[in-house]
DNA sequence: AATGAATGAGTATTCATTCAT
DNA sequence: CATGAATGAATACTCATTCAT
């Protein structure tokens, strides 16, 4: 055993050679997530991340365009499953509430053991000016009319009350998301901390929305 | 004597001299929150700052330490202003439910008017990482404990419901407030909307935190 | 005298600073004239123009825009001055023959004893594309130009012979002229090399632009 | 057997595999000139000239030891064709004048109808400092020796006048023949446009160098 | 206090070259 | 011979900060 680690990656570089590039992208960005978590963007080098990643400083310009949109990268190849993840088991939900209280599991669930990646989404993301005007906008506000839409549906409904605005819902739950999200990530990030927090999320959120007569 | 030092400096400058010197440290803060705002923490030049505010850029240099410190002050005079109100006015409210909603009315309607100062505090931030590491982490962390705490006494008192974490709830309305502020001062920042934000989050979270026996 | 060096500049420093501007901005070009032709426009380092002039490496961007731009700035300084006695002096001359010895008197002459400034002019020159093509191309079209209008205005005289091209002939003195100055400069630039060849160019030239009947 | 290295990679090259190796090799100085001509020396990737081509970057390394080598290889393989042309011609001719006319309608008649390499012997030689200083050096010496010497014994059966410097009239042929090229190629280029100059070319040189009585 | 010319540390990115396949 | 992914050295330029005036 003593030679695994080495020879399991020298293996795997010389003969298997499963997904070299893949192999070598997703060194990058693994490494990128923690550097950016570590140091914030702009204190970041890039000369950090390819020492972290094990590949050579030209290495990550053959794999992303700058520094800049490897924060891009970054964000589409890993945040993005949560949008996927919405689109797929949404429609699966019978009622509003079980589609705001599975919006609420899956944000919080997905960057659960994630603290790196949950502070790259929440603070990290915010320090690219240039991504954060031209890139992360259109994403917020896609997400927020998905929620908006959620909530406006359940008050069609009936089941939830009507007399707020589902953008404004759709913002303070998002708002609440993000800030648990990210006092978690800059703080302890207790193992099982966020999925608590889902559950008594939900619990906030929902009670929050219902019609009065339902109370 | 122990506090001559201190108290002499901030004698000198907020009362024996306070329009010329004053002036002039208001009007580079002032430049600051406009800059800042408009280029994010990092893209802003200094110079730019002294530019808009018709000082040399040297002179920034005699009012703040750095440009980090520029950011840190400017949070401070404009932000803790907020902390001060809530010190004062909080204990005039006699049920957990009225404090929160000081809470959230103070914290909307301070920023109505200021979307610069609005996009400093939600995302400016957040973009000195030294700052939010800092400086940052202890003030919000103070500000979610009095937050928790008016939670927390309300469920003492069988005012709101037990079944949630104080300070989850504290880390949600934060959150909710913080997201709110931040798409409107991205957003359209239309006059009245925070303050109309504010009513309708206030039923939100008064809602979400009622007790069951109350609905 | 121990403190001659040091003091005289510090003095002309603090004290008499004949032309504060001026004077860094001369010593930047004479530095970046001495480098560029030791070491070519390629293999100069900004760096090492600083050093020699004695300014340190953002000081130069003070008061050039860019490495290109201080090429281009020598050119315009130094050469430019040729074109300027041209004008003046050409018209002064009588004859075709006249004007066309003191245009080679002239560009010979004021290289004389310059070394390093004859290197930039003939070869440093070609090697910024972009100036080649964006600066120098029109100035030599110029140069040319007013060459070619000499011989023509000989030639309509009956000064000059007639069956050669006036634009022709300009470029082959201009070539000359050149090849002259380059092969002085980068071989052994002897002290009134260029003076002595100067009288033997004018000689080969006007005895080969001399119109048959003269002969 | 002591010339088998040399002879037989020759060998190989020249004679046993004409097609394949003398193509690739062929093709790679057939790029380089059209794209050192189009870019200069130094903003031409050695990518693409190997696109241009069509082989992979790391193939030009198996034929060149470098790019700087390239353009050596370049001057080597098409302008040396030059100077043997002139070592066989040359002793031909009876007269000095013959000699040197043909000097000068071989060096332009090779170059007519090859912009791109007329652009690269005339400019782009002097982009490489090293190649100018190391290589080009002593061929431009070794050419300017053979004009000089054409000269000198023309001086010396009285074909030509005696009063000018055999050394400093060579310099002056090579500098007018390197300046109606260069003119030539960063111009119009026109068909033709170099013959015709030879022509004129001549009549100048031979003009000016003719002895007084023979005018 | 105020100025702004001068400083010089700091870094993303390019591209000639290599070498495992 | 040929490939092209990987390498990593190398550098112009910016801008926060200083300090002589």
């Amino acid at each position: 055993m003593s030679e695994s680690s080495l020879s399991s990656r020298r293996a795997r570089r010389t003969a298997v050679r499963p997904a070299r590039t893949g192999d070598k992208r997703e060194r990058i960005l693994d490494a990128a997530v923690r550097v950016f978590a570590k140091k914030g963007f702009h204190a970041t080098r890039v000369s950090e991340i390819a020492k972290t990643a094990g590949v050579a400083d030209g290495t990550i310009y053959l794999y992303f365009r700058s520094k800049d949109e490897l924060l891009v990268s970054l964000f589409e190849d890993r945040v993005e499953r949560l949008l996927r993840f919405l689109h797929t088991e949404l429609p699966e939900r019978a009622t509003a509430s079980d589609r705001l209280r599975r919006i609420i599991e899956l944000q919080l669930g997905l960057l659960e053991g994630e603290r790196d990646l949950a502070e790259v989404v929440t603070v990290i993301i915010r320090q690219s000016t240039k991504l954060m005007k031209e890139y992360a906008a259109p994403k917020f506000t896609a997400y927020l009319d998905a929620i908006a839409r959620v909530v406006a549906d359940g008050q069609a409904t009936g089941e939830l009350r009507d007399d707020l605005s589902p953008h404004l819902a759709a913002r303070a739950i998002f708002g609440a998301l993000d800030g648990i999200t990210m006092t978690w990530a800059l703080g302890k990030a207790d193992r099982g901390g966020l999925v608590r927090a889902s559950g008594q999320l939900a619990e906030l959120v929902l009670r929050g929305l219902a019609p009065r007569s339902e109370a």
